[in-house]
DNA sequence: CAAGTCTGTGCACTATGTTGCATGATCTCA
DNA sequence: TGAGATCATGCAACATAGTGCACAGACTTG
């Protein structure tokens, strides 16, 4: 039970439409959690049930929009969970499968997709390279706490991106060389 | 579908008994695929069923116990998944909800769990240092290509822990300055 | 103003992952 | 030798995640 702590979070930001909430998921929010409006919609259901979030009543009667807020028992349920112990979320990587799949099988057939994976990483992490100049420049405003966290969580996401760029490099390049040599027997 | 795969991939490296193969979880494999030994019987059942794998008649009637190994279909099966295009695994990381969550509702309760996670890192981190010195040992046979994939894939686990005991420490001694200023105010 | 597109919400179905429990087989040691 | 541990397999129920499709209202444009 997770989406649903994800979104009180995002809801605490600022009071949203679920599509709101969809889009930034997209953004900043998304790069470690994601969920598609469906889902997104069918977890606000539930917690207006459960009484965490309520519709604010100003929506100018918008036909069908609801705009969200998180109500006390929301904030309480989330104050709960953040204090609670959990196991580090595991990393489930279906590239590192699909290279030790390809070292059983043999043949080069994953090296498009190591590339491939390279320009993904790349463009993610121009991305967050670009939001953190932009947030520095909004706002300079470093001791604000929530502002320094949010950015710190950017920095570790740049970090991964670097990581996964550069060690890819390195294994396209040896793989490279391999088929050369390869080649030349 | 993607526990079939992994499977997969770790029969070709050894046929084995569904126990076996979630001890194997437990180990190397584990870091970056994770599954219980419900899920994986459960899979194996169904990769039977589809031809992709079958049981050794070699069980020296050892009872129930099954050790299964992968056939043509699967290694078919595993082929093409792997040169098939995926998009990269997201990231998705409760610590990080967690922290983005406190930032908003202020205090300072997630700062043990920030501890704990890296202690949990850390001897993470330790682990595959081991496994990766004892690899070394083992089989210095470089040129085998099998043996550096692997060898790459542990490379990049141990560089992710790297990066994650780096950065907790950082927001670790963060907001415990901050705790600190606080208290003297 | 009719036709086409976009926005926002949502249901139904399927897939995947998790938890709790059950059961027979083998091992172990007093 | 029989009581208890532990090994290996598995079912059932549930929780969470993801896909495909539908639909109403708003906006836009020839």
């Amino acid at each position: 039970m997770s989406l649903a702590h994800v979104l009180l979070t995002s809801l605490l930001e600022k009071p949203s439409t679920g599509i709101e909430l969809a889009r930034r998921f997209d953004r900043s929010m998304g790069f470690f959690w994601n969920a598609t409006h469906q889902q997104i919609y069918r977890e606000l259901k539930q917690m207006l049930e459960k009484g965490w979030i309520s519709t604010l009543a100003t929506d100018d009667s918008d036909s069908r929009k609801k705009t969200y807020q998180v109500v006390e028992q929301g904030r309480e349920e989330l104050q709960r969970w953040v204090a609670q112990q959990d196991a580090p979320s595991k990393l489930r990587d279906e590239l590192m499968v699909k290279l030790r799949a390809e070292a059983q099988l043999g043949g080069a057939t994953i090296l498009p997709e190591l590339r491939r994976h390279l320009d993904l990483h790349q463009a993610q992490y121009t991305l967050y390279q670009h939001i953190a100049q932009r947030d520095q420049q909004k706002k300079s405003d470093k001791s604000d706490r929530a502002v320094m966290i949010q950015h710190k969580i950017l920095e570790l996401g740049i970090e991964f991106e670097h990581g996964w760029i550069t060690w890819l490099e390195d294994v396209i390049q040896i793989l490279e060389n391999q088929e050369l040599e390869n080649q030349s027997t």
